[in-house]
DNA sequence: GCGGTTGTTGCAAACGGTTGCAAGATAAGG
DNA sequence: CCTTATCTTGCAACCGTTTGCAACAACCGC
C-alpha cells in the first residue's frame, strides 16, 4: 500500500488534518509543524493521492479533449495547444476520438462526466439530436466547443475567423488577375466551410461582374480533392485558379494535375486553408490560409480554466485571426 | 448536486449496497429487486461516480500515454491505436506530451500516479537517471515502454524490428544494384537509430567488398536531413543512393535535392524509414520502411491490461513486423 | 486577573462508492 | 418439524482526502 497522509500524521505525531492543511498550503498551522510534515513527507515519499482529493473536492483536476481523430494534424497541433495550456495549470489531458459517431461521442460523454471531468472540449455537435444536446448540457459541466456551432449561442466556442479565410484566399486570387475561380469544399451546411465559402464568395462579389466563381462540393479529404478536380478539369476547362476549403483537398488536386500532366502553379494556382505543416513541404509549397490551431487548443483551456473558477460567469466566444500565408503556388494570371 | 446510489436507495426502499451491487452486476441479489434498481437509475438519469468508485476500489480506469509530442504524425498513429483499444476496454487515455524534457516528465510521472492511473505507455525512458528510474520502479504502475531501452529489460516494450527495417532498406538498395550508398541518422546512441543502422549494415555486408557505405550522423528531422544531405553532395559525390533512419529526414534530403537541381529518382535513390501519411504524398511518392504504429499503440495497451488483470505476470517485450513499401523514390542503378 | 483575540491543533463528518460479514427468509432434506 | 443450505438483503467499515467546528493555549489590553 502506499504511504498516505495517515502515515505521515503517525510519523510526526499529528493529526491527519494538520498534515493535510501542511500540504495543502493553506494558512492556519505553524510553520515548525509544517516543516516537519513536510521532511516526513519526503522521507516517506509521499505521493497524495487525487482520487481521494478529487472525491472530498468534486474536482478532478483533469480535463478532456474530444475529437474525430489525432490522426489529422489540425487536431493534434490543438491537442498540443490544449495540452500545454493545461499542464500549466496543472490540469491533466484525456483525449478521446470519437470520430463523427455519435454514438460514440456520447458514450465518451456520459463516460468522461462520470469521471468527473472539470471541463470539456469538443470538436463538434452538430451531429448530435436535440435530446443529446440537453442531456448533455444537463451535466452542467463546463463546455467549449471548437468551432462555434450554428445557434447555439449558449455554449462557449473557439474559432478561427473562417469567412475572413476564405475572403483573403478569393482576395489573393483576383489580385493575382484570375477571373475564372473555382472553390472546392465539402458537404453543404458544414459550418466552417460554408463560413469559408461565404468569405470566398463575399471577395468575388466585390470584385464585380469579372470575376466567375465556381463551387464544388463533395468529401473533405485528399480523395475528395483528387475526384473534385478531376471533375473540375473536365466540365470547367477555363478555370485558372483553385481555392480549397482545406489542406488536404489542395493534396488531392495536386494529385489530379499531376496526373493530367499540369504544372503548378504554371498551369493552375492553388491555394488551400489550414496551413498544416505538409504544406510547407510539398513541391510546390502551397499558398495558405493559416489557422492558429495551437492557439485554439490553447484559448479551449483558458476557456475552460476560467468558467471552471468562475462557474456562473456566461459563455464566451472567441474568434481568433487567421492569416495568409504566401508561398509558391499562385502565379499571376 | 448528481444522483448518488443514496437517493436510488431512497426511491426503491432498499441499502445502498443493494444498489451498488445491483448496479456492478455482481451476482447475489434477486433479478425482481435488480429491475427495480436499474429502472430507478434510469428515470433519475443516475451517472456512477467514477471517482468514488475509484477510491473505493483503487483503480481508476484510466491509462496514460506519455511520448514526446502528438504533433509528431507518428505518436499521433500511435495515441490512435492505443486510445482505440482502451475505449474498447472501457478505460480512458490520458495524454502527455513531455517533450525529451526529463524535468518535464518526471513530473508527468508523480502526477499520474497520483491520479492513479492503472497503467502506462512512455515513449522512451533513456534520458532518465538511474534514481528517477528507480523512482518509476518504486511506484509499481504498470509501465509499458513504447521501443525497448537498452538493458531494461524488466519493464515491458513494444517496438518495431527496426534492425529488420534497416536490413529490408540497404538490401533494396543493393539489389537495384546500387554500390555507393549514404546512411543519414540521428546522434549515435540513438536506440532506434542505432538498431536501423545495424541492419543497414549488415546487409551491406552481405553483399561483399562491392558495396561502399557512409554513415552521418545529425539531427534526426527534416532540418537535419537537409543539412546532412548538403554536406553529403559535396563530401560524397559517388553517392547513387540514400536511405535515413526517418521519413522527416527524407523530407530535407528531398528539399536539399531540389535546391541542386537534383531529381529523385533520377539522379539519387531514396528510401525513409515510419512511412508517414506524407510519405505517400510526396512528388515522389516515397519509398520507405512500414513502422505498425497503430498496431504499436494497441499492443501497448494490451500489455497493460494484461498486467493489470494479472500483476504477478513478467514482463512482455513485443517485436512488430516492418514492410518495406515501393513506391517511386528508388531506381535501378 | 479577567474577558477577548488570535493562532494552532484535533475531532469527526463528509465525498460516493465497494465489500466482508451477519442476519433473516425461504426452500430443501431427513 | 427441525436442521441445514441457499438467497437476498442490510449493516458498517473502508478507500484517502478535505474542511467546518470546537477546544485549547498563549497573548493582549485594561
Amino acid at each position: 500500500m502506499r504511504v498516505t497522509i495517515h502515515d505521515i500524521a503517525r510519523e510526526c505525531g499529528v493529526n491527519v488534518s494538520t498534515v493535510s492543511r501542511s500540504l495543502s498550503g493553506s494558512y492556519g498551522v505553524n510553520d515548525e509543524t509544517r516543516q516537519k510534515v513536510l521532511a516526513a513527507a519526503k522521507r516517506l515519499n509521499y505521493v497524495p493521492n487525487r482520487v481521494a482529493r478529487g472525491l472530498a473536492t468534486g474536482r478532478s483536476q483533469s480535463l478532456a479533449l474530444l475529437i474525430s481523430d489525432v490522426r489529422n494534424p489540425f487536431f493534434a497541433e490543438v491537442a498540443r495547444g490544449a495540452e500545454d495550456a493545461a499542464f500549466a495549470a496543472d490540469y491533466d489531458l484525456i483525449l478521446g476520438n470519437a470520430d463523427l459517431d455519435r454514438e460514440r461521442q456520447m458514450r465518451y460523454f456520459r463516460s468522461l462526466v462520470a469521471k468527473q471531468v472539470d471541463g470539456l472540449i469538443v470538436n463538434s455537435v452538430s451531429g448530435l439530436s436535440e435530446e443529446e444536446v440537453e442531456e448533455l448540457r444537463a451535466y452542467r459541466v463546463p463546455l467549449v466547443l471548437l468551432n462555434r456551432s450554428e445557434g447555439v449561442q449558449s455554449i462557449s466556442s473557439v474559432s478561427a475567423d473562417n469567412f475572413q479565410g476564405g475572403f483573403l484566399a478569393g482576395q489573393h486570387l483576383i489580385e493575382l488577375g484570375h477571373r475564372n475561380i473555382a472553390h472546392l469544399t465539402g458537404p453543404r451546411q458544414h459550418g466552417n466551410l460554408t463560413e469559408r465559402a461565404k468569405g470566398f464568395l463575399k471577395a468575388v462579389h466585390q470584385a464585380g461582374n469579372s470575376v466567375h466563381a465556381v463551387v464544388i462540393h463533395g468529401d473533405q479529404n485528399q480523395q475528395g480533392g483528387y475526384t473534385m478536380a478531376r471533375k473540375m478539369l473536365l466540365s470547367q476547362p477555363g478555370v485558372t485558379a483553385v481555392f480549397t476549403a482545406n489542406d488536404a483537398m489542395a493534396f488531392g488536386v495536386i494529385r489530379a494535375l499531376i496526373e493530367n500532366g499540369k504544372k503548378i502553379p504554371d498551369d493552375l494556382s492553388l491555394v488551400g486553408f489550414d496551413n498544416v505543416e505538409l504544406a510547407s513541404i510539398l513541391q510546390p509549397p502551397l499558398t495558405t490560409v493559416h489557422q492558429p490551431k495551437y492557439e485554439m487548443g490553447e484559448a479551449a483551456v483558458q476557456i475552460l480554466l476560467r468558467q471552471i473558477a468562475r462557474p456562473d460567469s456566461g459563455p464566451e466566444h472567441r474568434l481568433l485571426g487567421v492569416q495568409l500565408v504566401e508561398r509558391e503556388s499562385c502565379r499571376k494570371a
